[in-house]
DNA sequence: TTGTAAGCGTTATCAC
DNA sequence: GTGATAACGCTTACAA
């Protein structure tokens, strides 16, 4: 493949001539521009990148930490993630590691090693202190609440969201409200579990542990609720669910056992997906997509921002989208 | 940033012999491996991928080009993509087109520019033709059948896949069949239509092209569905659906308005999500997971393998799985 | 087993 | 406006 010195050649201009033109820097004179643009053309040449990564430390690339790509909320917030890549012309780089933290702490290295101009970290297993250590290679944003970090981060609030979901229900007039959980130990999950304790606590009332399932994380897995649910001797009346497929997925087994929705069970969900729309599930909107979207414009801010950019702490809105199955 | 010169001097070695090190080169003695490596963790030393790439000219790291990745079907092959990645300690860069060939062909430019070492198309607005251009400058592999092609692909036989599908609903006794599809200018959607239309012109009957329904792309498309059908004067009695989430969005509203499935309208998906599962959707598998994964493992092959190798054209299978709507 | 030095293909600096 | 030339940080012949 041809390179910049050849191009410069043919051309009879320098090869720093031919770096502005490459560039669109001003002051080339038109007839100069005008024969670099047609060897370029004649030779069907193409910068080599990693020379220019190189030379200028800036690889216009950025990776995204996340466990499953096809879980639908991280899709989502990949989703606005990559329209404003799209739009700052920026590269997603994919890391999907499963919670395990050798190939979290791997992307980190990335920042490091100047593969990439910064991290956006979706969900990841590390704990913030471990995080913190790799700020002083570059920009790291999470979507987690990580409270003030020396790394930024967008959330909403899950100690409230969960709390309103709660007192939703109550202001409807369950009293018996169990709780569906992915993670046990995850990061947002750990938030809510308080949230759902203290609701109780606070009132003077009694925490059912039973009533508290975890490792609900797909449609099946919701299905499956159901179902210990109906074992169970003393049964909840209403349900806040962490995940609107997981949600569907009971929805729809109830169906089978002619269990009504909200008559027998009632139901909040938590993501408001478009599965959720569909069943009439009443739920909270967390802004996933803008999640993503915010998350790409800090990450980029820092980036083309000063070095000593402070941490930014974004905190979106949620909102509970009622429909019928409250 | 310290860098390997510094190291060298440090510990009084030559940058070859901390090159020797990085690389886990033999010969070097133990003092002097020991010696650098003390060096590396004093300084907390990281090489500079980009200076790696540009010399080496292999960057370890694949394009993914498809039009959105919260689309289930996609995330799924991504998901089947990262696995083998992982495995191979590539990394992945996800390129969501929304199917804008200007966009697509700036990741193909990628490849001309040595920023990727290879690209897999799961799903394009490019013709097959326009990506021949760019194989001179490294592999590509696409999820879709495009025939013999200098570049490879990994794909199931959706025109045989549907007949069969179609077949099937005949076996079992229904004579008016419908067609819910995607995009109506598809790779894949349009050998479904082929197939569609073959197979009824074949048995000398009629092609309904009214009870072809296209721009189903979502559950609440497929809800809508049910709405134009209910308002069709003549109604199919069974409907193959290319994506299980909008025959899953089809049968949830149909519980609505006292539709019987299969009863007063059969149906068969394409897919095989969970979704699908839990409603008791029979439907076409095609693997595609393993399709990521696939088309992973021969880009892989051809980076790795001599630069003559000859494209790949890789056949899954697929298969009917029996459940209930049919 | 080790070291010297020549690249890789750009952009940045600075002089004219 | 333009052009030498020095980086950027690494790998790899080749020599010793």
């Amino acid at each position: 493949m041809a390179n910049i010195k050849e191009i410069a050649r043919m051309s009879g201009v320098s090869v720093t001539t031919v770096s502005r033109v490459l560039n669109h820097h001003p002051y080339v004179s038109s007839d100069k521009r005008a024969a670099v643009l047609k060897t370029i053309e004649q030779l069907n040449y193409s910068r080599n990148m990693n020379a220019v990564h190189l030379i200028t430390g800036r690889t216009k690339a950025i990776a995204v930490v996340l466990p499953h790509i096809h879980f639908f909320y991280f899709s989502v917030i990949m989703d606005g993630l990559a329209k404003e890549a799209l739009l700052a012309q920026y590269r997603l780089i994919l890391c999907q590691t499963n919670y395990r933290p050798e190939e979290e702490l791997k992307v980190l290295d990335m920042l490091r090693n100047k593969e990439i101009d910064g991290v956006v970290i979706v969900s990841t297993a590390l704990d913030p202190a471990t995080i913190e250590e790799y700020t002083e290679y570059g920009p790291i944003v999470t979507c987690q609440d990580s409270g003030k970090r020396s790394f930024s981060s967008v959330y909403i609030e899950h100690y409230s969201a969960f709390r309103h979901g709660l007192q939703y229900l109550v202001d409807k007039g369950y009293r018996n409200i169990g709780y569906c959980e992915g993670r046990r130990n995850g990061s947002s999950g750990s938030i809510r579990q308080s949230a759902y304790k203290d609701f109780f606590t606070e009132r003077g009332l009694a925490v059912h542990s039973e009533w508290m399932l975890f490792d609900c994380l797909t449609e099946e897995d919701g299905a499956a609720v159901l179902h210990r649910l109906l074992n169970m001797k003393e049964r909840p009346d209403a349900l806040i669910i962490t995940g609107d497929h997981v949600a569907a997925g009971l929805i729809i087994e109830a169906g089978k056992y002619n269990i009504r929705i909200p008559e027998d069970l009632a139901i909040i969900g938590f993501d408001n997906q478009p599965i959720g729309r569909l069943l009439g599930l009443t739920t909270i909107d967390n802004q996933l997509f803008e999640m993503g979207a915010a998350a790409f414009r800090i990450i980029l801010g820092q980036i083309n921002g000063d070095v000593s950019t402070e941490p930014v702490y974004q905190k979106l809105s949620y909102r509970i989208i009622e429909r019928t199955t409250v």
